[in-house]
DNA sequence: TTGTAAGCGTTATCAA
DNA sequence: TTGATAACGCTTACAA
């Protein structure tokens, strides 16, 4: 066990002769030190075999190069991919990730940005909807929201209303009877809602009949089953022989649709068309792979960053000049054609 | 713009005419003090509307209450379930995470470990397999794998071979004429080898005819794909009209045959059975419920914390007491019946 | 029960 | 181009 001390600056002045300013400069300002002396402190790094340690930096300068993250959870493919992406960021931008996942629960959250606050983050990226933007807003760093409610703080979200536009046309080119969109009942202020105004805009533009089933599916993977099986009965009966274009609120519910189909006919018949909402892996693992709106994950996560970044690196200026409104950006989502639609 | 600057405890001391030492011993050893001036204190810091810094308290004190994650991906949910899990055991032992994801080349994930050891973190969670776990014992702080080669660390791993044992004995029960089991090549220091011995030994062991087909299945969905149908190809010519036990390497692969065998037949035909490996959601959300091998990740993950956090509190100790020896600790799995096996 | 003073490992500010 | 010295915010002997 050769757990000796860590070597500090001061050890790497005492062996090479000079200052411990002159060490912290080699690092921050190499060029204000001649080549011969940078050779010495170089040479001196090996020998001592010395290890930075960023915790007096960041006490002596205030700069952590920690953004704090606070994601609902880890469960949901969409989430996860998120993370990754944020995570990868890295390589860009440098900065570190601290990371807590889920309980939306607000008091929890709120500890959570308490025990952020304290280890000094730069930045903070929320992906939960938890907390109210003003609140967010209130805490004095700059947070980026992604596919939140974002009234007071700058945001990056998919353009959901293009999304359900999207699908609508979809099902439209595919001659659909009817065309029926299902959601959750989404308050106005999440971006979410954007999508179902974009479909109705679309059906009503071109006069397709269309129905609108705003209900909740459940919480768990049975609740969905039993829910959307009693939604195909319905529709059975309200649309006998008609051929029904369904536009899902994600994915994991479009394949639940689409395998109680399957499992009732043998196959996906000829009187339903589906589309799903996300592009998640469960699309393409589908028995049938599925059609889905795509949100373009690797974007999002790296405008946040940027969004995030620009802000962090304006507090650092003498003068700071904070954004005097949040900053809204908007990634458009991408249409994949697969095997549940014309 | 009220960004005043931070208050400190030379703040609080001043105000309420105490010392530095007094307010840290306040938030330290509060039972050290009379209550009356634990009350004076306490409106002090309401009145100044104090927050903590904790960086402070890291360089005085050395501890980070940080823990370092290195994850291989976050797109195979067995790894975003896993951080998801572990990240949930704050609330058990109060450690942060600081999380980095993938890239599995060495070098880059050397980068890593540098930079998370540079913020003196107290501990590491490895996933990724990348470097040797020699490697790691020699950066002289506490770290614990899991399932990865474990030759010199701590480990918690998934008791791979009681997975392929389970496995091998389900598929025996359904009158199996051959029983197959597809994996890649495993190296046999990776925990994930238990799985083929687990499986030949019970075969060999009840006189079972069995078939091991180690072959790589390729990285993309599509590969995946091409290559376990002509896998399926190969099994029908090779045993026609026998009923054939499938053991898969993972839910994903084991999907990916359900779905091709069920548009080849409109349904799982009687001559095969096939289960899976993971119990991810995949394996719930398949046309049919796929029978799996589950891995209990959330044992696994507070397991891992728990093994951490003593070591990480022995250090913390006057005299520490290094582990001599690594501990492996073993997770058996859970055998999840569904309907792809009798 | 409370205070003094010396760190912890950097960076920042002057001055040389 | 380099150095002396004072921060940064907290903890920890040691003293009182």
């Amino acid at each position: 066990m050769k757990s000796k001390k860590k070597v500090t600056f001061a050890d790497i002045a005492a062996y090479t002769g000079f200052s411990k300013t002159t060490i912290s400069r080699y690092f921050n300002d190499p060029d204000s030190l001649t080549l011969e002396n940078q050779q010495k402190i170089a040479d001196a790094l090996v020998a001592l075999d010395y290890k930075e340690n960023k915790v007096g930096r960041i006490l002596a300068s205030g700069k952590t190069e920690f953004v704090g993250l606070i994601i609902p959870n880890l469960y949901l493919h969409y989430y996860s991919e998120m993370l990754n992406q944020i995570l990868a960021t890295y390589e860009t931008y440098g900065y570190k990730f601290l990371v807590f996942a889920g309980s939306s629960k607000a008091d929890v959250e709120r500890k959570y940005i308490e025990e952020l606050l304290a280890y000094n983050i730069e930045g903070m990226i929320i992906l939960s909807g938890t907390i109210p933007s003003r609140e967010l807003a209130s805490y004095n760093v700059p947070v980026v929201g992604i596919e939140r409610e974002d009234r007071y703080i700058s945001s990056v979200n998919t353009d959901n209303y293009m999304g359900g536009v999207q699908a609508a046309s979809l099902l439209r080119k595919s001659d659909c009877d009817i065309i029926i969109h299902v959601n959750a009942n989404v308050p106005d202020t999440s971006p979410a809602s954007g999508r179902i105004h974009g479909f109705v805009d679309t059906c009503e533009e071109y006069h397709l009949p269309y129905e609108l089933v705003l209900t909740d599916l459940g919480d768990t993977f049975e609740e969905n089953r039993e829910r959307i099986t009693r939604l195909v009965d319905e529709f059975e009966e309200k649309y006998p022989g008609k051929k029904k274009g369904i536009f899902m609120p994600n994915d994991t519910h479009a394949n639940v649709l689409l395998n109680i189909l399957f499992q009732r006919y043998g196959r996906l018949p000829d009187t339903y068309q589906i589309i799903g909402f996300d592009n998640s892996p469960i699309s393409r693992e589908a028995v049938i792979p599925l059609s889905t709106v795509g949100q373009q994950i690797p974007v999002i996560a790296n405008e946040a960053m940027k969004l995030l970044s620009e802000q962090m690196e304006e507090r650092k200026k003498r003068r700071p000049a904070p954004l005097k409104e949040p900053v809204h950006k908007v990634i458009p989502p991408i249409l994949i054609r697969r095997d549940t639609t014309a």
